[in-house]
DNA sequence: ATAAGGTCTGTAGCAACCACAGGCTCAAGA
DNA sequence: TCTTGAGCCTGTGGTTGCTACAGACCTTAT
């Protein structure tokens, strides 16, 4: 049966590199649609539903979340969408990144300065103990 | 009632910011000891758990999964470690900092990139969209 | 004919919380 | 003294973003 150039749910995953039941889970959550059904019950998808998973898969690969891509998605599904509105979705995701980023930069500080006061032998009192606990 | 100069868990809760129900959850998880309790039952906490709980929630913040925090946290409660095991677990967790700190990078120059892009006016195409549809 | 593999559904699990319900305790005001 | 309101207790269920079954179909090949 060729599906009438459909691709199944195995072969969606197969070309996106996506989880065969996360495909399931975005169409449960609404990221992807309701796909038609062959005759015997089977998802058949049209096949540029690669780029749109694919789209997905990067938002949330950049830390976007679901509520947050299907979003995203829905001004490109009206077609409504103005680059104003995306930008500050962007710019708001990326102050979280620098703010992570930050503080990660002051434990690597912190856990690098216990690093160098600590002798490395046997002795059962170590700097970076006391280094822990007020990073 | 001055619980002999111990603090219940709403002010340990107003004091680190944390959530009330997630000291709970904390103590159940093993992070946080199982505090003394008065006689009503109310937990009293010495003051120092303050210190505690305010790491907890950093290294929660930075990513470090519960699971990575109790590692943390057990070299300084055993006491039992040599200088040098401490020395290496450290590094490892330094490791893992920076393997965080390289993917936040990594997301905030795709970040920047797309907005660098992007016109920030009205218009309805949007280069961060076609960046996430064809990066 | 039967075995192997694909697909379907619902459900249950995971981390790491958050938010109740229903009940007890306690301090202060009328 | 009674009451009211706040605070604390426990257990349980919801959340997000998946992932992994179980059990029942369907299809294909041998």
């Amino acid at each position: 049966m060729t599906h009438h150039s459909g691709i199944l749910r195995a072969q969606l995953a197969r070309l996106t590199g996506c989880n065969l039941e996360t495909i399931r889970y975005y169409e449960k959550v609404g990221l992807l649609p309701d796909p038609p059904r062959s005759t015997n019950g089977y998802r058949v998808y049209p096949p540029d539903l690669v780029q749109r998973l694919q789209f997905i898969m990067r938002a949330r690969d950049l830390g976007f979340a679901v509520e947050e891509i299907r979003s995203l998605l829905s001004l490109t599904d009206a077609g409504q969408q103005t680059c104003a509105e995306v930008m500050a979705r962007t710019q708001d995701h990326l102050a979280d990144v620098r703010r992570k980023m930050a503080d990660l930069q002051r434990i690597e500080a912190t856990l690098m300065a216990s690093l160098a006061q600590c002798s490395g032998d046997t002795a059962p009192d170590c700097p970076i103990l006391d280094a822990l606990n007020c990073a």
